[in-house]
DNA sequence: TTTACATTTGACCAATTGGTTAAACTATTT
DNA sequence: AAATAGTTTAACCAATTGGTCAAATGTAAA
């Protein structure tokens, strides 16, 4: 029955990211996928064969996904000021249905390095680069954006965005010290986050 | 012989210290510590019990270091704009002697979220609002800063210094492929980060 | 119904790993 | 120098873990 069939690796596949995400590759046992998944452990190699493969399948989708969101901000034909406001908006919306990704992803990019090349190759940043720059030339001139200062911006951007999910743990546990709700700050950091980059960079 | 002992006892930290920060406490092996220490394994369960003992002592040092270095803003009588200044300064430059820091302790604080209540009990947050609430009252009335977006500063602060550090591995991976140096991008960014902040919060 | 094929399972295996132990070694005390 | 106490080692153990396999079960075609 191929119905079942493909019910059943789509719940392996779905086990196996949660526990993944949660435990990393080094902490997750394929003894508790298959319990979360309801199957037998051997099923596990029928359908993946080794861990590593199945690990590598559900790294594969999790980095697509993550590197995915950064793309469509190209795509608008909007000001970059409206880009900005859009890509905040997104981002963190995205995180906020999977809170786990960041810290997921940089670990395990951090404990395999060969990844890194294998992820970046598939996106061509000069060609985002150039067509940013076509796109924008006169607005970069009125703000304060320059060739030398792209990486600082973009990686301030990224990390406005993603640091409040990869310290997730530290910052909540201190705004409940202080009374104040980690769900509401992040619901207002999508506005205070873009007003933040757009005021830093305007001239 | 005391002095060995205490030789024996520091190189063992060392070790534990060094393998622990690149593999986390799943990837770690004692064996791998043993010998990158130059001594047998059982050593290790001499000196300390578990490997929950060795590596406790090894977090605890390493999370004591990396939060000390957010306290000495405070004693400082300095203006804002200066306390901004040398916290970015002081920050990146001691993620720059311990780059493996932030995902190492990230990492490990998602992996235990006990520990988290055990760190943030020993900084009274609270206080440290005061303190800062009471030295700058005028300057937060002249820059842009209420109580309410406080955590969104801070956190964006803490997010502009210890990200590149935590992504390093993709940010020099795409530096690389366009041409820029990511230590030149880290020494730039100590003044940049920091103009990007004032200019942010300035009204 | 029988044949053929894929799917699922329980039992098992070999390797790894944290941890133990008894003996050997070293240094200090008497 | 002999006894005592702390330090280091090699050999070993029990538990865990990724992975295998032959048998059992289900399913669709002949």
């Amino acid at each position: 029955m191929s119905e079942n069939e493909r019910q059943t690796e789509e719940k392996i596949f779905e086990s196996a990211t949660e526990v993944f995400l949660k435990k990393g590759m080094d902490g997750a046992r394929m003894q508790d996928i298959a319990n979360h998944a309801g199957i037998n452990k051997a099923l596990l190699h029928y359908y993946y064969r080794t861990k590593d493969h199945l690990f590598n399948a559900v790294f594969e989708k999790i980095a697509g996904q993550m590197f995915k969101k950064f793309a469509p901000v190209l795509d608008e034909n909007h000001s970059l000021e409206e880009k900005i406001r859009f890509f905040f908006q997104e981002h963190i919306s995205f995180l906020q249905r999977n809170p786990r990704l960041p810290v997921f992803l940089i670990n395990e990019l951090n404990r395999n390095p060969e990844r890194i090349k294998k992820l970046i190759k598939n996106l061509d940043i000069n060609k985002l680069w150039s067509t940013l720059e076509k796109q924008h030339k006169e607005e970069f001139v009125k703000y304060n954006i320059t060739k030398e200062t792209i990486p600082q911006l973009m990686t301030s951007i990224a990390a406005l965005s993603v640091f409040p999910f990869m310290a997730k743990a530290v910052i909540s546990g201190l705004m409940e010290k202080m009374g104040y709700d980690f769900n509401a700050y992040l619901e207002a950091r999508k506005k205070f986050a873009a007003d933040f980059v757009i005021k830093a960079i305007t001239k």
